[in-house]
DNA sequence: TTGTTGCGTAACGAATTCGTTACGCGTACG
DNA sequence: CGTACGCGTAACGAATTCGTTACGCAACAA
């Protein structure tokens, strides 16, 4: 299984959605995940959720003939906290220049 | 100009380390952001930086011949404290409901 | 004015993405 | 056993992405 990074899974604005659903409704079938969205088809769905299993975001607990997926927060957790937190101290340097700009 | 998410921009490694060198060397000319990437040429460091332009992650400042860019972290931080702010607390949900389980 | 420099973009090719329909495999159920 | 169901995936097409080289324009320099 291909390795995806985690800003890739998230750039879809459908998978995204799936994330979304994951969070609130808690694990779920790939049909019953399939069933909520009217634009994209089932093997549609399917292929997303391949990528989001690449990306490390949800994970597949297959049991009988149902595959069971659930949500796995953490990569989203260290992108924010590592390299995306970079950018909050970022912000507030620009901020900061800005305002000793204004007060000369 | 087109108007793209901010996911999008951030989906590419390359536009990481733009905006990682913009942010850690201040504003630079295009050239100037060309020449420290050794597997990209200009032209094509000139259409990420148009991506990110249109992801409103940087913004150009021409003066003269020349072309400042400069980093914006606002969509970035919009990111962070939006749309993956909500799967924070989808994680401490989860570690709960394993300790619960766990419990039983 | 003439040459040079910095930059954007058109044109093109290879690879990837995102969607579809068609199919096959394994599981559950009558 | 035979049938229906749930799911993944192959095969294909259209669109997009990411890189290149070639070119042109405006600004500065001589």
């Amino acid at each position: 299984m291909r390795n995806r990074d985690v800003f890739v899974g998230l750039a879809d604005p459908t998978r995204r959605e799936i994330l979304d659903l994951l969070r609130a409704a808690g694990p779920l079938n790939a049909g019953g995940i399939a069933s909520r969205f009217g634009a994209v088809t089932r093997p549609g769905i399917s292929r997303h959720l391949r990528v989001l299993r690449e990306c490390g975001l949800v994970e597949a607990e297959g049991q009988g003939r149902e595959n069971l997926y659930r949500l796995d927060a953490r990569p989203i957790l260290r992108a924010r906290d590592g390299w995306l937190a970079r950018f909050g101290s970022a912000h507030a340097a620009q901020l900061k220049a800005l305002r000793r700009r204004a007060e000369r």
